[in-house]
DNA sequence: AGGTATAGTTTTGTAGGACATAAGGAACAT
DNA sequence: ATGTTCCTTATGTCCTACAAAACTATACCT
């Protein structure tokens, strides 16, 4: 075997086991599938405890990277892209600036898949939107709007056909859910832009014409309340 | 303590504990900086073998939510967002079919920050973008050619101020080394469109005037042999 | 009394043993 | 050839042990 080829100074022995891996995964050509060698035969040709291989393999396995069946071994798997995203982007766990970060990374996504939703968008998809439309009358519960929101959005993502992008957007909706909850300054804005925003279905109009440059600014425009609060946000904290 | 709250029906042990001390820190509104309690505690509380929780730890460790401090204790961080990717994002590890995931999404992104960009954007960022133009003299040689390229784009997801946007493109970039590396079909697309497609100078352009549509354009004509391989790529592989 | 040296406690990192359990294969019997 | 039994192997889990470092508390000396 090939380990030890490369010297890592990480600072705990997990760390270093968790690259050797890694590294042996690219050097040894492993595809789909393959097996990887049993525990405690990584740790005696690493020289550590089982122990410790087994910690670097358990993050291995939440990243999706490697599969244990039990009883029998472990193979390799190709990881879920986003996967781990989807622990980390808890509005818990992060600070206001990270979640106007995100918030700031969607809108574009947002914006910028605009050409490929046109590109690819079919009429059976224009039909389903303007059926979620329709469900969706008008109600001023705060919960229920954010899940048609969440619908009607989900739905574009799923246009595009790529999948890292609709995992990405549809991890970070909820933080928008969260935004409108609990950040009270939002509240100000939002109410400020009611009645002034583009609609669901304004956006359709431009879809059934398959116009992207109208698309593109009508979705800007329907997502403005965040951007506005982004911006302002931000020069308030650089006071 | 409250734990056991929610019954988690993950498979392993290490999957359920992983969950429950998330759903720990959430509930007892740790904030940053917060101790996390030391892991015999842990597993005392949680009727597990310390090993199972130091498994869980670690791989909330590698996430960036919590630090350790040798012999001190642990405290909640907050995580790198982008972190967990860095070690998904390798193209020995994910198949074609999510590398042009990436590809789309990054072009995606590269045109929906367009607005971003000409908002921000100084003089003195666009006499930075000028001096990284001037110094990159044309040339064959491939791997300085996407450094280079690498080096200017760089800089514009800099102008963003967007850490999530920086890391996340600045870590897909390598990926379009290895696509001019490694896929065949590749290069007889991007022969054909030598010379025909927007350069970085001609980006500049559009940013001196702060033309927002100029530019859009522009970058989406700079990245379109890649659009297309993705296309034709995407194509094939229904067949 | 006050400051310092020393010993004890706590906590993570690492090693290694033990066992249950289940999959897979080998040997054996029919 | 087929079915049964048993052994090996591998992961999942628990346990003990110890080094090292950081913090705490005590005791000691002046």
């Amino acid at each position: 075997m090939e380990f030890d080829k490369i010297a890592v100074k990480s600072i705990t022995l997990v760390d270093q086991v968790e690259e050797k891996i890694l590294n042996y995964i690219v050097d040894q050509k492993l595809t789909l599938g393959s097996d990887i060698p049993p525990e405690l035969t990584l740790a005696e040709n690493l020289n550590v405890g089982r122990n410790v291989v087994r910690e670097a393999l358990s993050r291995l396995r939440m990243l999706g990277i490697v599969e244990s069946r039990k009883h029998k071994g472990m193979v390799l798997r190709e990881p879920d892209i986003m996967k781990c995203f989807s622990k980390v982007i808890n509005p818990y766990l992060l600070s206001k600036h990270s979640i106007l970060d995100l918030l700031d990374f969607r809108v574009s996504i947002e914006s910028g898949i605009s050409e490929l939703i046109v590109d690819n968008i079919t009429d059976e998809d224009i039909k389903e939107l303007e059926r979620i439309v329709e469900r969706h009358v008008y109600q001023e519960d705060m919960k229920l709007k954010v899940e048609n929101e969440i619908e009607f959005h989900s739905k574009l993502y799923r246009i595009t056909g790529n999948q890292a992008i609709i995992d990405f957007q549809e991890m970070v909706l909820p933080l928008f859910n969260y935004v409108n909850m609990n950040f009270e300054d939002f509240k100000s804005i939002n109410e400020k832009n009611k009645g002034k925003l583009v609609k669901h279905e304004d956006l359709l109009i431009y879809l059934r014409k398959r116009d992207v440059k109208g698309y593109r600014k009508a979705i800007y425009n329907h997502l403005k309340t965040y951007s506005e609060y982004i911006r302002q946000s931000r020069n308030m904290g650089k006071q």
